[in-house]
RNA sequence: GCAGAUGUGGCGGAACUGGUAGACGCACAGGACUUAAAAUCCUGCGGACGAAUAAUCCGUGCCGGUUCGAUUCCGGCCAUCUGCACCA
């Protein structure tokens, strides 16, 4: 075989030099953003994964250009974040010097794969030139409102005295010391994406995104409606608010529960109470996390010796604080109806609170305690007999008269906590002012940069704060000395915007201009994992909608479609990792085979949304199929076959371009739907149907090789440095990349033969073939001369006769003759 | 616990809105070529009973239903994977 790594490097060379790839903005042709979820360049080389989630989304990207796009493909890199602080920690290399260096080295991998990026639109995210319009970002949405700071728990490991970041955190432990992490409360920088809930749920609907990833955003959301209901608590001009999906059990409360962390709870404690409550508190500010976690847990809480009474029946009842009640949820503060609610149930029992059934059965039959279905109303006066429905309208009415309560929304989510305590991110750009408080920092001060020289490791403090260059500055409003803010942005900050700043990357007045981006985004197709599924892509929805309220945007969404690649596990079925000692390296593949035939194996022996185990036993059939196309274009090339004179197209020939207008459906429609795998299934059968044909007597030149130039051009996006190299075998002198995709014939489509199956009782038992154009009287015709079908006729009744034209048969028989 | 996804030959995986189950390929077996091997080409390849390239039956995780016809639709289970996990 003649293809190697070598091709695919001159062809590399060659396209670099005559700018293949270059991205022409003013182009007249119909737009079409191709994205790709850029890669984090934590490890030092490209590895499966990104192969798997490149190359193909690659080979999409060209085939759109074939269709006659103006394709805008661009690649950058996640840049910043803990994988390179964790490396330089360990190592004592500075993030920043792996980092360009990781980077480097990706995108010599990017090019030897045969990506058709335009590198003149890339964003590196820990680059000033990008970082500096994430601060910006971050400033309008202070402006805005949209940022605010507030007393938020991190992550505390107190045996490494530092600050952990979620990932960090394994099982409830630190990471590296195994020490049980602690909750501390710092005061913390939010963006306010909860204003955002009710329009990131309902653009769903709109978006061509997998249902199950919809799915989990609407679950991440967690829309609930409900009502509030105030209880005045004894003796203090003081109320609880609490919030309940189930208001049609108020009669049912026997006490209240409130979140041990509340403010509140402070106010209300009795004196002989205070001891224990405070205690109570400081157990769960410790084991918060590892508690809380876990559901199995015997719930625990402390009575804090103050009641509230019932705003409807006027019943007293006790008030708890326990830890089952998040504060961060709801209001924080219940009605607990044990009767109607599992946990409710479970604390009642245990503290020897009282329970009052206030549902029944519809049917009147006892039931079981909790019940938690929605049965009838009992025990609560005037409603007794409404159904829960009913009941939930008509209590929230009556609260609402007495003014003291409504019907409200809640959400699960909640505000995105962006502050990290880390060295490696772009630093909050925030100047602390004794007189002004927190100020923003001016555009024309940006970028806070991030300074190089700087003790990163961990000792109990942001690393940015031991810089007192970094620290120290004056206040842009009063000018009075002040400090920066010494933490740095989540990096799914850098990464919820990135896609806006591709098509203009190098602006340096904006962030991006705003007629370009209007022109060129949302992209088109954006392709990456879906571990990615709530975090990200709703950090990246959320942002181009902010972005838009302040004006800077005309759209709604960052992504029109998505499709997520599945993944490529281990040979022994468990995801790849170091510690496993099951990860396999592309490298060694490319250089024995080359970039095409390991692609082309990615896109064929895996269902792309899906992925699997790895297993590298179908690459050589791959090698051998490059090989057969090599043979037939060697073949034409060397004059090797003789042709026939010029007539008719013959039945054979009619059948070769039937097969091919057939691969050209299919291969649309499957690239399309990123169903590489059955693509080339596709193109490897009009290559055995080539081949039958070249056994025929009389090949007709003109067909043969108009089928040969088609079948050629289908491989371009999927082989494109192969491809290149036969085009040339094939005597042709410009790029293959600038054909267009083969055009559709239904005509040739409609030629050759076909088969059409003949069943008895829904059993397949005989199959002719007809001729693709006969009519359906005709086929009908053939069908009643089949053999079977006469000997069911002569012998049984016939019940049924079903005759989808062209199709199937299918005759129904009764009982015999 | 809740939600979602998946389950098809020895293997990877096909099958449009219900219409020839197993495309395409791997592995395997037989044959051709060769002194021989490799490579290549041809043929076969879900299972059962057959000498059979005859006929029949079974077969898409399991049980049942709708239909002329179900991998596809409906109901109920089982298994595996992935999210979320006391959300009031």
């Amino acid at each position: 075989m003649n293809y190697s790594k070598q091709v695919d490097l001159k062809w590399q060379k060659k396209w670099k030099e005559d700018g293949l790839y270059k991205f022409d903005a003013n182009s007249k042709k119909p737009k079409f953003y191709a994205l790709e979820m850029f890669s984090y360049p934590s490890g030092a080389k490209l590895h499966l994964g990104h192969w798997f989630n490149f190359a193909p989304a690659d080979s999409f990207a060209r085939f759109k250009k074939m269709q006659g796009y103006n394709v805008f493909h661009p690649m950058g890199f996640d840049a910043f974040g803990l994988p390179a602080e964790n490396y330089a920690i360990k190592t004592g290399i500075h993030p920043e010097d792996s980092t360009r260096k990781n980077i480097e080295t990706m995108k010599r991998q990017l090019e030897e794969m045969g990506g058709s990026y335009d590198w003149d639109y890339s964003v590196e995210t820990c680059m000033p030139n990008y970082y500096k319009w994430t601060q910006w970002i971050f400033t309008k949405l202070y402006e805005a409102g949209l940022a605010y700071k507030k007393e938020a728990p991190v992550n505390w490991c107190d045996s490494c005295k530092t600050v952990l970041a979620n990932e960090q955190v394994i099982d409830c432990k630190c990471e590296r010391c195994g020490t049980v992490i602690e909750r501390r409360k710092l005061a913390q920088w939010f963006f306010k994406i909860t204003d955002y809930a009710e329009e990131l749920l309902d653009c769903l609907k709109d978006l061509d995104w997998p249902e199950s990833t919809k799915k989990v955003q609407t679950n991440w959301i967690g829309k609930s409606y409900g009502s509030e209901a105030k209880f005045k608590i004894e003796n203090t001009d003081l109320e609880l608010n609490i919030f309940s999906t189930r208001i049609d059990t108020i009669y049912g409360v026997t006490y209240m529960v409130v979140a041990p962390e509340s403010d509140i709870v402070k106010k209300i404690t009795t004196p002989e109470q205070k001891e224990k409550v405070e205690k109570y508190i400081q157990n769960t500010l410790k084991l918060n996390e590892i508690d809380r976690l876990s559901t199995e847990r015997e719930k625990t809480g402390e009575f804090t010796g103050a009641y509230a009474i019932n705003p409807l029946t006027g019943d007293r009842v006790p008030i708890w604080i326990a830890d089952y009640v998040l504060e961060d949820y709801g209001t924080g503060q219940i009605m607990a109806v044990p009767a109607h609610d599992e946990r409710d149930y479970e604390f009642a029992l245990k503290y020897n609170l009282p329970i009052k059934q206030v549902i029944t059965s519809k049917d009147g039959k006892e039931v079981k305690l909790p019940y938690t279905e929605y049965g009838v109303l009992i025990n609560s006066g005037k409603y007794d007999g409404l159904t829960p429905e009913e009941a939930k309208d008509k209590i929230t009415e009556e609260l609402e008269k007495q003014n003291v309560g409504k019907k409200t929304i809640n959400y699960r989510l909640k505000d995105w906590l962006i502050s990290r305590q880390r060295y490696w991110g772009a630093p909050i750009p925030i100047i602390n002012c004794e007189k002004c408080g927190a100020v923003a920092v001016p555009e024309k001060d940006l970028p806070v940069l991030l300074p190089y020289d700087v003790e990163f490791r961990p000792d109990g403090e942001s690393p940015l704060k031991k810089s007192k260059e970094f620290m120290q500055c004056k206040c842009p409003k009063c000018g009075a000395p002040a400090t920066r803010e010494a933490d740095t942005l989540d990096t799914f900050v850098c990464s919820s915007w990135y896609q806006l700043r591709y098509p203009d990357a190098k602006n340096d007045k904006k962030a991006f201009d705003r007629d370009v981006v209007n022109k060129m985004a949302p992209a088109d197709v954006y392709v990456g994992g879906k571990e990615h599924a709530a975090m990200h892509l709703i950090y990246a929805r959320f942002m181009t909608k902010a972005l838009r309220d302040l004006g800077y945007l005309d759209f709604n969404e960052p992504f029109k479609r998505l499709v997520h690649q599945g993944m490529i596990l281990g040979p022994d079925g468990n995801k790849m990792s170091k510690s496993k000692g099951n990860t396999v390296s592309p490298d060694e593949y490319i250089d024995k085979y080359g970039a095409d035939i390991f692609r082309m194996y990615l896109m064929f022996g895996f269902d792309y949304k899906n992925g699997g185990p790895w297993d590298d036993k179908g690459i050589e059939a791959m090698t051998r199929y490059f090989t057969r196309i090599e043979k037939l274009i060697d073949s034409i090339a060397n004059n090797e076959i003789s042709y026939g004179e010029e007539k008719e197209p013959s039945m054979e020939e009619k059948e070769l371009l039937r097969v091919k207008a057939r691969t050209i459906k299919a291969m649309s429609q499957d690239i399309e739907e990123f169903q590489f795998n059955t693509a080339i299934a596709r193109h490897m059968e009009l290559l055995n149907q080539i081949n039958e044909y070249l056994r025929s007597k009389n090949i007709n030149e003109k067909i043969f090789k108009q089928v040969v130039t088609e079948y050629l051009i289908l491989l371009a996006p999927l082989a494109p440095h192969f491809a290149e190299e036969l085009w040339k075998n094939f005597g042709k002198e410009t790029s293959i990349h600038k054909e267009d995709w083969p055009k559709l014939n239904e005509d040739e489509l409609n030629g050759g033969t076909k088969q059409v199956p003949i069943q008895i009782n829904g059993k397949l038992k005989d199959c002719i073939s007809v001729d693709a154009e006969a009519s359906n009287e005709e086929i009908l015709e053939l069908i009643k001369k089949s053999p079977k079908i006469v000997e069911a006729y002569n012998n049984f009744e016939i019940k049924k006769e079903i005759y989808v034209p062209g199709k199937i048969y299918n005759l129904v028989t009764g009982n015999k003759k």
